[in-house]
DNA sequence: CCGGATACTACCAAATTTGGTAGTTGATAT
DNA sequence: ATATCAACTACCAAATTTGGTAGTATCCGG
């Protein structure tokens, strides 16, 4: 099996120096790159070509959540590794909006790294547990609310996820081949069922304790 | 240390037995309890008291999923580890959903299982990588998106709370002490600026990407 | 001191929504 | 076979929303 090639962006000298150290004792790995900023990102990813990026937070000029946006956008096969010290809510999900395959802190075994690099090019996605401990709760309050079955029609479902995406009637009816009078009468169903006497609420509430993804 | 006291449910009694074994041949961990069912789960989870639960999926009578919810309720201390081998997004969401703590799949190495229990007990989230990979992206597409400033002003953020929860405009005038058309001339300005034209666009636009908590 | 943003008020006409009542059809359940 | 439910259509009257146009007042920064 081949080397996977890693590169990595960290302002940390001597942290550069370290980890490359480590890659090149595993055996497992090649180290293409290592910069202090992500000033030239996209020069230095098309130039090294590498499998997967290990990528710091904080570091003058672009910070490495903003830099991995760049790194989806313009690579979206290559993988990237966030590997900081931060492990705020706020940095670790910002950064895991904006792509990162994985997510590992500094404090953790310098072992865990070359696993984690090694998982993450195989389609995983390492995180400390701490940190994975965190997305999955913030996942579980995100999940749609205890399925509460308000007992709607499938007719009623589809008549809903046009409201919410915000046709009137009309546009409603012409979309399912029905009367306009008929999308009323399935409207006045829904409010019954949805206890909710207004479009507004409807929706809300359609969007808050129920399906249809956020956009 | 002391070892942590584990309980399995699994309908498949070969695999129980190939588990109690891994278990006492590792010396970290004590099985504590091993049911085919998730009938009695309450009475067995407050008899055994364990640490740590491996929960199978597909069984007779009550499925893990439903064990998950009655035991996370229950016993908010035990963390449920998920041992099925099932990886479809549904199943894989509405465990976590749960609460389940961990998402091992049954093809993995059976070392694993060892380490994810481990984990679990310590605050962690393991996952199978393909598991870990299927929440990070879905967790990706549910976090809210680029919070983009809209410029919305501070009265118009008002006004747009109240339509959110449902108010029609003479309503939300009475409450904020402005006119009708007041009223009328904000929700004007709040279309144009975020780029939609109705009560039902502005309200998903604003539940969806922006903030207003979710009930 | 003036342009621009924010907040506020007003009126008109047209479009859309809401609540009620009423009825047909087909499938399913008791 | 009879009751129930989903789906569908229809009409009336009232309430609500929308798009336009118009104007006043205050505050802020160049």
């Amino acid at each position: 099996m081949n080397r996977i090639k890693v590169i990595i962006f960290d302002d940390n000298d001597s942290l550069r120096d370290s980890v490359a150290m480590l890659l090149k004792e595993s055996g497992d790995f090649t180290l293409v790159g290592a910069y202090a900023d992500c000033l030239d990102v996209t020069n230095s990813i098309r130039d090294t070509k590498p499998d997967v990026v290990i990528m710091d937070i904080d570091m003058p000029g672009m910070n490495g959540i903003e830099a991995v946006k760049v790194i989806r956008n313009n690579f979206p096969t290559v993988q990237v590794l966030m590997f900081t010290v931060f492990d705020d809510d706020e940095k670790v999900f910002a950064a895991i909006k904006a792509g990162a395959g994985g997510y590992i802190l500094k404090n953790a075994d310098p072992q865990n790294l070359l696993y984690a690099i090694s998982e993450v090019h195989n389609g995983g996605a390492p995180m400390t547990p701490g940190i994975a401990r965190k997305v999955l709760l913030q996942f579980q309050n995100m999940l749609p609310d205890e399925n509460k079955d308000y007992h709607l029609s499938q007719r009623e479902k589809e008549v809903l996820a046009l409201l919410v995406e915000g046709h009137p009637y009309k546009m409603i009816g012409s979309k399912l081949n029905i009367t306009y009078d008929t999308v009323r009468a399935h409207m006045k169903k829904i409010y019954e069922k949805l206890h909710v006497a207004s479009m507004t609420e409807a929706v809300a509430k359609a969007i808050n304790q129920k399906l249809f993804p956020a956009k």
